[in-house]
RNA sequence: GGGCGGUUAGCUCAGUGGAAGAGCACUUGCCUGACGCGCAAGGGGCCACAGGUUCGAACCCUGUACCGCCCA
C-alpha cells in the first residue's frame, strides 16, 4: 500500500460490490433465525439528515452484527408519502410555472406528484446508501406501493365494519393555508404575547353589561352565549338574563357552567362553540347555537357583517378600533398565551367545526397499554414507556381525514341518493343500502401516518400470508427518535396487536435528537444544520458513523461539532497505518502454520481482544452503542497500537519473528471483523488484502468469538506488571526532561524473586518501550547519583550523569509525598472505624489493608529519600 | 398548570454504593524502523446546592435553584 494516510475514497465501491453480491438479503444466512428490522420511512422527496443519519447508523450496527452471528437478517428499507408535505412541495413547483393545482385538476395533479417522486423519490435512497446502511433494496417499499394501498384500504374497511373509524362533524384543528384538517399531534403549541381585550356585552333589559375577557374578539360574531361560574357570587343576578354583542347586536344568553375559571379576567368569557374547542364542549352540554364566523380559508362569514370576506386578524385589528370608538373596550391587558400551529406550514391553526372521519382509539389504546405493561414490546431507554403510557392513557380519537389531494382516497362512497356510506376495497357498483347507482367517493385523503402504522406488517405483504410475513412479524426492532413515538409508534402498536395479533416490534430503541455544538436545534432558518452529505464528502462515512456511535449515550441529546467528527476521522488513519505496519512487516510470509510457542506479550494482546470482544457484545445486547464503540477505541488505539505494536518490534528478529507476525494478522483480522458493524467499509478494505481473511467480504463473515488464550490471565497480571514499570520509567524521563533519543541505565530493587524473575524475563519490552540501555537487578541504593520512584513492586533507580538537580528533585518527591500521605490518612481513618470493620464486606477490608500496606511502604520510602537528598544540600 | 430529563475537568460527555474517568482543548519534550491525522510525559474536578438513609454517597431518598423537552 502506498498510501500513508487515510482516504476514504473506497467506500462507495464496497457498496456496489455488497450489494450486487446479494449480501444485504436475509437469503444469505437462510439457516439462520430470522432478524428483522422495518426502517423508519424517511419522507420520499426528502433528503438525509443528521437524524437520519443517527437513525441509520444505530440500525445498520445491530444488522451487520446479528447477520455476522449467522442471523437471517431483513433490514427492509422504504419510504413514505408525507401527502401534506409533498403536496406543498409540488404545489410550490407548480406555482412557478403559473400554474395552480385546481388548473389542472386532481387526477393531472397527482400525475405531477408522482412525476416527482419518479424524480426525486432517488435523492434519499442513494444517500441512506451512502452511510452504508445494508438494508434489502429488493425489498424496497413506498407507503402508495399498489400493495400498501391495498393494505390501507383492508384495514380501513375492517375497522369501519367493526365500528372504529366513523365520521361525524366535530371540532378539528384547521389549517387554513393547508385547508386540511390536522390530527392533535399535528399542531405545534408555540408561547405567544397577544393581548387580552375587556369587552363589554351589554344588558338586554337593563342598564349596564357585563364585560368579558377574549384573546380572539373577532370570533364574537359566531358567540351564542356568555357564561360565568355557578359559584361566582359577582355575576349571581346575570344568569338567566341576556345580553347583547356589541355592533352584530344579537341577543344571547349569560349561562352558567364549572368549567369558567373565576380567576380568569373578569371571570365572564365569552362562547363560541364554532370556534373554541372549550366552548365547543360548553355549548353541546347548553344546546347552544352554533355559528360559524370564520371560514375554511380563515376568512370572515357573512355573520361578520361589514367584516365579510376580511381575514381573521384584519378584522381582529379593525374590530378592535371599532369597538373601541363605540366604548365596548374597557381595557387591553398585555396577555402570552400558547397558540397552536401547523405542523407543516406554521401558520396559525384554526379550531374549525367540519365533518371528518375519525378512529376510535380507545379499545386499540387498551391493548397496546397491555402489551407495554407486559413486556411483550420493550422500550429502550426504559424511561420512555412513561411517554407511551401518558399519552396512551389520555388518548383522543384520531382525525384521519385529510383535505388534499395527494394520499390514500378514502375507500367510503357516498350513495348521493340515499345519504349513505358505502365503505368497501373496491368501488361498488350500487348502493347497498338503496340500490342507486348514483355513488360518489370521498374527495379527502387518510392522514400519512395511517399508512405509516400499519408499517411492520403492510410492507411485509400484508393482508397476504406471505413468507416474509411469517417469518419476519414480529419484527425484532424499532430504532427511532422520541418525537414520533406518538405520530408513529404508538399507533403502529395499535394497528400491529389489532391486525396481526401480535406486538409489532420486541424492543424499541429511542435514540436523541442531534443538536448543534451549542445544543441548539438543527434547523435550516438558523443555519446550523451539518449536512450527513458533506461530512461523509469531507471525512467519510465511518468516521461519521463512529461518531454518532461514540455519542449515542442513552438519553441525552447529542451536541455534534465537526471537531468530533474531525477526532474520529484521526482513529479512522490510526487504524489505516497500523495496517501499513503489519502489511510492511508480514510481507511475504507464508501464514500457513499455527505458531507454536506465543511471546508474552502475543498472549496478552489475545487476552485483551478477547475481553474486548465481550464487552463489545455485551454492550450491544444493551443497546450500549457508546461503550461498544469506547471498548474497540481503546483496544485499538491504546492497547493494540500503543503497546502490542510497539512490543511486537521487540520480536521481529528473534525466535518469536513468525509467531509474531502471525499474531499481528489474526488479532488485526479478529479486530476488524469486531469493528465492522460501526466501521463498515474501512474495514472491508483492509480485511480484503489481509492474507488470512476467509470468504468473500467481512459483512457476511463471522463475527469474532472471544477466545482466553492459555496462561492468559497469568500473562497478564505480568504484562500490566511491566507496563507500570514503563510508565514510571517514562515518568522519570519526562519529569525530568531527559532526551528521549538518550539510553538509559535502570537499577532495580524488586519486592521478591518471583517478580524479578518475570521483569527479567520481559525487560526487552522495558529496553524497547522506555528506551533502556541496560538493566540490572541491585539490593541496595546504588552508588551513583539516581533519581527514585517506588513503585508497588519495588523501587527504579535512574542514574544520573552530572549531578541532579536536588531541589527539583525535592519538590518533586514532596509532591508525591503528599499524595501518599493524603492516601494514609483516608485508609488508616476507614480501617480504625469499627463501624466499618463490622459491616463491610470481608474481602474489601483485606483490600483496604493490603493498599494501608502497599502505601505506607512507598511512603516511607520516599521520605527516606528526601532525607537523604536534604542531607546531600 | 402536569410530566420527564439534565446539572461531573476549559469544552463535549461516560460513570450509578467502596478513594473521580474518556475524548477534545491546554502545558512540556520528541524527525523513536505504521501513523505529526503521530509519540511520550504532565496540569486540571469539595461530581449544582441543602438536608436525609448508609460503616461508606457523584451514585439511593427529600427538598431548592438553574437549564432543556413533552403534554395541557
Amino acid at each position: 500500500m502506498k498510501e500513508d494516510k487515510y482516504n476514504p475514497n473506497f467506500e462507495q465501491k464496497w457498496y456496489e460490490y455488497w450489494e450486487t453480491n446479494g449480501y444485504f438479503k436475509p437469503e444469505i444466512n437462510k439457516g439462520g433465525k430470522p432478524f428483522s428490522i422495518v426502517m423508519p420511512p424517511p419522507n420520499v422527496t426528502g433528503v438525509l439528515h443528521i437524524g437520519h443519519a443517527l437513525n441509520g447508523t444505530l440500525q445498520d450496527i445491530i444488522v451487520r452484527y446479528r447477520r455476522m452471528k449467522g442471523d437471517a437478517v431483513l433490514w427492509l428499507p422504504g419510504t413514505d408519502h408525507a401527502g401534506i408535505a409533498t403536496q406543498h412541495v409540488v404545489v410550490k413547483h407548480l406555482a412557478e410555472q403559473g400554474i395552480t393545482k385546481e388548473d389542472i385538476g386532481r387526477e393531472k395533479f397527482i400525475e405531477k406528484v408522482w412525476e416527482w417522486k419518479k424524480k426525486y423519490g432517488n435523492r434519499i435512497v442513494d444517500q441512506v446508501k451512502r452511510l452504508g446502511s445494508s438494508c434489502d433494496w429488493s425489498r424496497l417499499r413506498f407507503t402508495m406501493d399498489e400493495r400498501l394501498s391495498k393494505a390501507v384500504k383492508k384495514v380501513f374497511v375492517q375497522l369501519y365494519d367493526s365500528g372504529l373509524i366513523y365520521k361525524d362533524n366535530y371540532m378539528v384543528n384547521w389549517c387554513p393555508k393547508c385547508h386540511t384538517a390536522l390530527s392533535d399531534l399535528e399542531v405545534e403549541y408555540k408561547e405567544e404575547s397577544g393581548k387580552l381585550f375587556y369587552i363589554k356585552y351589554p344588558y338586554e333589559k337593563k342598564e349596564g353589561g357585563i364585560i368579558v375577557a377574549t384573546t380572539r374578539p373577532e370570533t364574537m360574531f359566531g358567540d351564542t352565549a356568555v357564561a360565568v361560574n355557578p359559584n361566582d357570587e359577582r355575576y349571581k343576578d346575570a344568569i338567566g338574563k341576556n345580553v347583547i354583542i356589541p355592533i352584530k347586536n344579537k341577543v344571547i344568553p349569560v349561562i352558567a357552567d364549572e368549567y369558567v375559571d373565576a380567576t380568569f379576567g373578569t371571570g365572564a368569557v365569552k362562547i363560541t362553540p364554532a370556534h373554541d374547542p372549550n366552548d365547543f364542549e360548553v355549548g353541546k352540554k347548553h344546546n347552544l347555537d352554533i355559528v360559524k364566523a370564520i371560514d375554511d380559508k380563515g376568512k370572515m362569514t357573512s355573520e361578520a357583517l361589514h367584516y365579510f370576506k376580511k381575514d381573521r386578524f384584519e378584522c381582529r385589528s379593525l374590530l378592535v378600533n371599532e369597538l373601541e370608538s363605540k366604548g365596548f373596550i374597557t381595557n387591553i391587558a398585555n396577555y402570552k398565551h400558547s397558540v397552536g400551529h401547523c405542523y407543516r406550514c406554521h401558520e396559525t391553526v384554526e379550531p374549525y367545526i367540519s365533518e371528518q372521519w375519525f378512529v376510535k382509539t380507545k379499545t386499540l389504546a387498551e391493548k397496546a397499554i397491555e402489551a407495554v405493561e407486559n413486556g411483550s414490546t420493550k422500550f429502550i431507554p426504559k424511561n420512555w414507556k412513561k411517554t407511551y403510557f401518558e399519552w396512551m392513557h389520555n388518548i383522543r380519537d384520531w382525525c384521519i381525514s385529510r383535505q388534499i389531494w395527494w394520499g390514500h382516497r378514502i375507500p367510503a362512497y357516498k350513495c348521493l341518493n340515499c345519504g349513505k356510506y358505502n365503505v368497501s376495497e373496491d368501488e361498488p357498483k350500487k348502493c347497498k343500502y338503496c340500490g342507486s347507482e348514483n355513488l360518489k367517493q370521498e374527495d379527502d385523503v387518510l392522514d400519512t401516518w395511517f399508512s405509516s402504522a400499519l408499517w411492520p406488517f403492510s410492507t411485509l405483504g400484508w393482508p397476504d400470508k406471505t413468507d416474509d410475513l411469517m417469518k419476519f412479524y414480529p419484527t425484532n426492532l424499532l430504532v427511532t427518535g422520541f418525537d414520533i413515538i406518538f405520530f408513529w409508534v404508538a399507533r403502529m402498536m395499535m394497528m400491529g396487536l389489532h391486525f396481526m395479533n401480535d406486538v409489532p416490534f420486541k424492543d424499541v430503541y429511542i435514540h436523541a435528537l442531534v443538536r448543534d455544538e451549542k445544543g441548539y436545534k438543527m434547523s435550516k432558518t438558523k443555519g446550523n444544520v451539518i449536512d450527513p452529505m458533506d461530512v461523509i464528502n469531507k471525512y467519510g462515512a465511518d468516521s461519521l458513523r463512529f461518531t454518532l456511535s461514540m455519542l449515542a449515550a442513552q438519553g441525552r441529546d447529542i451536541k455534534l461539532s465537526e471537531n468530533r467528527i474531525d477526532g474520529y476521522r484521526k482513529f479512522m488513519n490510526k487504524i489505516w497505518n497500523a495496517y501499513r505496519f503489519i502489511e510492511l512487516n508480514t510481507k511475504g510470509i507464508d501464514i500457513g502454520v499455527k505458531p507454536g510457542k506465543l511471546s508474552p506479550a502475543s498472549i496478552w494482546i489475545k487476552l485483551r481482544l478477547a475481553k474486548t470482544i465481550q464487552k463489545v457484545e455485551a454492550s450491544l445486547k444493551k443497546y450500549k452503542y457508546n461503550d461498544a464503540a469506547e471498548a474497540i477505541y481503546q483496544f485499538i488505539w491504546h492497547e493494540f497500537c500503543d503497546y502490542y505494536i510497539e512490543m511486537s518490534k521487540v520480536h521481529m528478529n528473534d525466535d518469536y519473528s513468525y509467531a509474531v507476525r502471525y499474531t499481528l494478522l489474526e488479532v488485526f483480522e479478529s479486530t476488524m471483523r469486531l469493528l465492522h458493524p460501526f466501521a463498515p467499509f474501512i474495514t472491508e478494505e483492509l480485511w480484503q488484502k489481509l492474507p488470512n481473511k476467509t470468504g468473500e467480504s467481512i459483512m457476511v463473515a463471522a463475527y469474532p468469538t472471544p477466545v482466553i488464550p492459555e496462561f492468559g490471565e497469568k500473562v497478564e497480571e505480568s504484562i500490566d506488571m511491566v507496563i507500570d514499570i514503563i510508565k514510571a520509567i517514562r515518568n522519570l524521563r519526562g519529569e525530568n526532561a531527559i532526551q528521549p533519543a538518550k539510553k538509559i541505565k535502570i537499577y532495580l530493587n524488586i519486592k521478591n524473586e518471583r517478580l524479578e524473575s518475570t521483569i527479567m524475563e520481559f525487560r526487552n519490552y522495558i529496553y524497547a518501550l522506555a528506551n533502556v540501555g541496560s538493566l540490572s537487578v541491585i539490593k541496595s541504593h546504588p552508588d551513583e547519583q539516581c533519581l527514585v520512584h517506588s513503585t508497588i513492586y519495588g523501587d527504579i533507580y535512574m542514574p544520573l550523569e552530572g549531578n541532579i538537580d536536588v531541589e527539583k528533585e525535592i519538590k518533586r518527591l514532596e509532591k508525591l509525598l503528599k499524595k501518599q500521605e493524603k492516601s494514609l490518612v483516608f485508609l488508616n481513618s476507614q480501617l480504625s472505624n469499627q463501624s466499618f470493620l463490622d459491616r463491610a464486606p470481608k474481602e474489601l477490608i483485606k483490600e483496604k489493608k493490603a493498599e494501608l500496606d502497599e502505601a505506607s511502604e512507598i511512603y516511607s520510602k520516599i521520605k527516606q529519600r528526601i532525607e537523604v537528598l536534604k542531607g546531600q544540600i
